[in-house]
DNA sequence: ATAATATAAGTGAGTGCTCACTCACTTGTT
DNA sequence: AACAAGTGAGTGAGCACTCACTTATATTAT
């Protein structure tokens, strides 16, 4: 039964910058009101109100209220492709490839985990997409340069090797994703009902090995 | 090559209702303000100046800019899932049941045509759902009661035939919304591109046939 | 057929409120 | 004493919405 730990994880993250404890407190309430109604719809002074803090101490750090929507997502983004990169060659490829299923469940199942950690900044991540260009864009080419080219690399070995489809891996790709995502807005969507990670990359992979071996 | 008939269907839709000449053109400008920047971005100068109508004018029929929002998303929520429904028992399984590469493709295609044609309304959708509960509590009754179930009538005869894998109706519908909407996602998000819903269909029943044909 | 009247639709200046943000000042830390 | 962090009243802008008034349309009387 995986643990929500989103709380632990965000604190990690604060810990690890210089900011002050109040500092870190506007961070934690506009994260929480970010993730409950939205950017829009969260005023700063709701945001010093949660935190406890004045008006004026919002805008100390962050310059604007844009500022503190970066200062949150930029981990996020800048974090959640290049971590799977490396977790990718360090614990997945670095020695021979593993078999296609242990490859999948390795896979399906860091994802899910990272989902469960970061679902309050994915919710928020989520609806900037729809409407940030500059943001889809900077999502987009960091999983191409670091997430596409080591799945990239280990499809092309299990195709080449005659053990899945001959499809691009783009579409590959595609499946794969959007099987993790459907269980994963579950995750984002319904918070309150815990999901069960290890039964859920079970099941993914029993469909992802169905659709994609040969 | 599917063509964007988004603003014929709406125009379509308009004109089944008794709304005059100026109202109708607040319910385009909305929908169309709503879906490229967010309701919340949208303000209701920024709508009057968009339809060539007074500020009065926008509140004369729908009293509040919630009011044009439920009135844009309505016809959405009602008319999806019923619509569905209906096509299906008219068209897919009213007759014997087709074969099950029949039954997907159908499925695939008709959902594939209705995110095209609605997908100005989706995107204004899908940001709703983010934080309108009882939207989502809507939308989940409406899928439950019109779409679920004559879905689960016709995997159940598969299932019962041997034909397909003894999972269950609500893990099967995952895939196959979650694979429709990998696709449809591109149409909602990347309006600029045209998707071939006909290439899509083949590509989609091809992986859910492999997923899960016995 | 035309004029008068009633009703509906539309108008846009104005309202009260809240927003994002500022900055002179106070408090805390070094 | 100097500097950093925090404060909160205040600012200008823009919001959603109102409503007294104007214009357009429909109905009725002549």
């Amino acid at each position: 039964m995986a643990i929500n730990n989103v709380e632990a994880l965000f604190a990690e993250t604060l810990n690890e910058t210089d900011l002050t404890g109040k500092q870190k407190d506007v961070l934690r309430a506009s994260l929480s009101l970010f993730s409950e109604k939205g950017f829009s719809q969260t005023s700063t002074p709701d945001i010093a109100r949660l935190a406890g803090v004045s008006e004026g101490t919002v805008y100390k750090q962050f310059k604007t209220k844009e500022g503190i929507l970066r200062a949150i997502l930029a981990p996020v983004v800048q974090n959640v492709f290049p971590k799977a990169a490396d977790e990718f060659a360090t614990d997945v490829l670095e020695v021979s490839y593993p078999s296609l299923e242990t490859f999948l469940t390795s896979l399906v199942e860091n994802r899910l985990n990272f989902i469960v950690d970061n679902q309050k900044q994915l919710r928020v991540l989520l609806q900037e997409v729809l409407f940030n260009e500059g943001l889809v864009q900077q999502i987009r080419t960091a999983f191409m340069e670091r997430v596409y080219g080591p799945i990239d690399s280990a499809l092309s070995h299990y195709r080449d090797n005659g053990e899945i489809v001959n499809w691009q891996t783009g579409r590959m790709i595609r499946y794969v994703v959007s099987t993790v995502v459907s269980y994963g807005i579950q995750i984002i969507m319904m918070p309150e009902f815990t999901v069960d990670t290890k039964a859920s990359t079970k099941e993914i992979v029993e469909f992802l090995m169905r659709g994609l071996k040969v």
